[in-house]
DNA sequence: AACGATTGCGTAAACGTTTGTATAAATTAA
DNA sequence: TTAATTTATACAAACGTTTACGCAATCGTT
């Protein structure tokens, strides 16, 4: 018989004649409680379909189980894979997931950063949109647990997991020139962002190393596929054009592919 | 000067010598306080880096600004486009959103489901996994709002939201045949749930319209890529195979790609 | 039979807000 | 001058839990 609304602990117990106290540690088994009383307040519980009211948890035990995850846009293709690896951990220790995007813009990312620090998240991912660190630093004062992902913010100690940007960029670039290729372009993304920055760095080490670095082939934009698109025509109409273009990141590389399918010109180009 | 942790109403009354209730009041605008005093209070907040604590609000407003989003998989490339569509409305009507996976593990939805009812949540969007629909008649009948998203699932009267499975497939069939196919192949998804029902049931539609039906070319499965692929192999091993190939969702479509690159066939085909 | 130890549970205070009720001070009306 | 009204704030209860403390009943010991 379900009564109105929200069952809560009270219910419960004086369905079952014990106090909430009661309740409460047969629940959560933190203490003691004699059989009989056990099974009284179970089958009241059940009788009830008592749900507890994990609000009112989270304030009295000061923890929520929810993580923050601050993404740039669950749209580009590499974050879903993120996601999935995070909340497929996450969920697994008892956590749940708020998801955020933030366009890049750094202004919502610290909207989104203080409303969930309001909520109380155990923890905060994020993918830091540029090199504001204010409100990330508040964080990690308040205690609150922070993982960057992805890109690096400086002058900031909290974990970090990131790709080698660097060192990637410049072996992918040094092995593209061992295929012969003399003219290297690229397509870097937002270089206000550690992993753009990185990348650009890795390819201009390589190209240098060989005297093979010239202006004329880097584009910047952000990290969008429009601006892989008109970057990689922009790279097409410098004469003599490139043999070769690396895009940033796959949005890039999409675009990248666009201008190519739209210039008739073959794409096993990475 | 920050207190040790978090600071709460009280801290901010206490510095700017004024009830809590007064702090409540002026922060929320919901009662008159004069002039003078809201700049104390202000001032103190400041002064103090105060933050609501939004869990409390929560327990005492009886509402949490929180809604769930449960999906089959972010990983499916359908629904990024959802998510991101999701939480722009609901972040500007001021929501923050859960989001959890299911895998189309109806075990799994049910304990997502009773975990967000506990959480509160003011709201629930969910791409159902299966015809169970206990858990989601618990919610209607716990007044939590549910949306049904893309599949429908029978004998539930809440909002749902689902493209023209049956029609849109019928259509397109349609103007297949009218191209001048003869052997349209279909390689459809899980038929427990309505998506991929309907969209089975619009193709078989079409067909036996232009009495050009075939047992041999309909092979079914699930919604991955794996299944696509397999059955697409099917497909072409019957003889004479399919001049078309219809893909009844985009993993399905993507596994299809697969089979067809490795056996050399040109990709034009839906 | 009296006493300490143990067993099983209830009472009440907290968590940080919101909000109904109450009350001083200031103002107006008489 | 006093009563009635308004203005600005404080007090305290509630939201639904968890948990420190305490107390009665039972038990075993002498």
């Amino acid at each position: 018989m379900q009564k109105s609304f929200p069952i809560t602990m009270k219910d419960v117990a004086e369905l079952a004649k014990v106090s909430v106290s009661t309740v409460s540690h047969t629940i959560n088994k933190t203490r003691f409680v004699s059989d009989v009383t056990r099974q009284r307040v179970l089958r009241a519980m059940a009788e009830l379909g008592y749900h507890p009211n994990i609000i009112a948890q989270s304030l009295r035990r000061k923890r929520t189980n929810t993580v923050g995850l601050i993404i740039s846009d669950i749209t580009n293709p590499f974050f879903p894979e993120v996601v999935r690896g995070v909340e497929k951990q996450l969920i697994r220790a008892g956590y749940s997931i708020i998801l955020a995007n933030t366009d890049d813009d750094t202004e919502k990312e610290r909207e989104l950063v203080t409303l969930l620090y309001g909520k109380r998240v155990d923890g905060l991912i994020i993918v830091p949109s540029g090199r504001e660190n204010k409100h990330i630093k508040f964080l990690v004062q308040q205690n609150v647990p922070v993982v960057l992902l992805d890109r690096k913010v400086e002058g900031l100690e909290v974990d970090t997991v990131l790709v080698d940007n660097c060192g990637g960029t410049k072996r992918l670039t040094e092995y593209l020139i061992s295929l012969g290729h003399k003219r290297v372009g690229i397509i870097a993304g937002d270089i206000n962002i550690s992993t753009g920055r990185e990348r650009l760095d890795g390819y201009v080490e390589a190209l240098k190393k060989y005297s093979l670095f010239n202006d004329n082939l880097v584009k910047i934009g952000d990290f969008s596929q429009e601006s892989g698109y008109s970057l990689t025509l922009e790279l097409l109409s410098f004469s003599p054009p490139p043999t070769v273009i690396l895009a940033c990141n796959n949005l890039l590389g999409l675009g990248a592919m666009d201008a190519l399918r739209e210039k008739g010109i073959q794409i096993p180009q990475e």
